[in-house]
DNA sequence: TATTGTTATACTCTATAACTATA
DNA sequence: TATAGTTATAGAGTATAACAATA
């Protein structure tokens, strides 16, 4: 009921889509934060700092803090001094961090084709191609 | 750097929009939830209950009292006994809360704008059309 | 002097539980 | 007996401030 408004249908799709993921990730034992947070460093092509990390994914570094302990206590990141500045850390996936995260990705990947369903194949692409070109990054 | 996952592309839109829209809106005394509860209210055919309000944002209900109290303190609405059952409150915007909404509104329209521009004019129509397909009701 | 990670602390936001009035 | 609104309280999540190590 609330109006057509960008900002509200946003929001709606981007907790539908966090909810229909969400059981899937409860069963891995990661939440939706703890999944970017092992997706932003595992994708990285050079090694990034948790500072780096918190700026993507727009959280603060206090926060970042919380979430790598929580991760490296679970023994699915290891945090490495970074090659380039000894201020830093890198954070590196260990085997079952990486194993968590494939299949979090796949529980992602069901979540969208779940939440894209209605539109068809065509316009689902559509969609997520004009999603990656307003990514502001 | 997050990799590709609509639930990631999604947050960002919704957070950039929001951040767009969110210096208009402070100019006019209000956030994005204060804007959304106006709206409800507002494009409600039948008068609607708090709780009915919250259940369509998706926030609860007694986050809902807290967010009618500032705006009743502000003179935006009224609370008004429901028709229908007594135990119910429905609201009604003020004169100053309807022209606030419009302003609001407005601010909106732009941010949306400014946030689809990339696109333009034919894939932002297709791109709102089918976030609008896809809401979940 | 500035920046990274860290800790401790405060604050905001939201939910839970309990109360009242209505149904 | 259940529901709507309300209040008070507790909890989670987040940010702010200060510190040590490094640049």
């Amino acid at each position: 009921m609330p109006p057509d408004r960008l900002v509200f249908l946003l929001k709606r799709a981007q907790v539908r889509v966090s909810d229909l993921a969400e059981p899937g990730l409860a069963a891995l034992g990661v939440d939706g934060r703890e999944f970017a947070v092992l997706s932003v460093f595992a994708a990285a092509p050079e090694p990034l700092s948790q500072r780096d990390a918190a700026a993507l994914l727009m959280i603060d570094r206090t926060t970042m803090v919380a979430l790598v302990d929580g991760l490296e206590r679970r023994g699915l990141v290891e945090r490495r001094g970074h090659p380039a500045d000894r201020r830093k850390n890198t954070l590196v996936l260990t085997a079952e961090g990486t194993a968590v995260l494939e299949r979090a990705d796949a529980v992602a990947a069901e979540a969208e084709a779940q939440f894209l369903a209605p539109l068809g194949p065509d316009r689902a692409d559509e969609f997520r191609s004009a999603l990656q070109l307003l990514r502001p990054y």
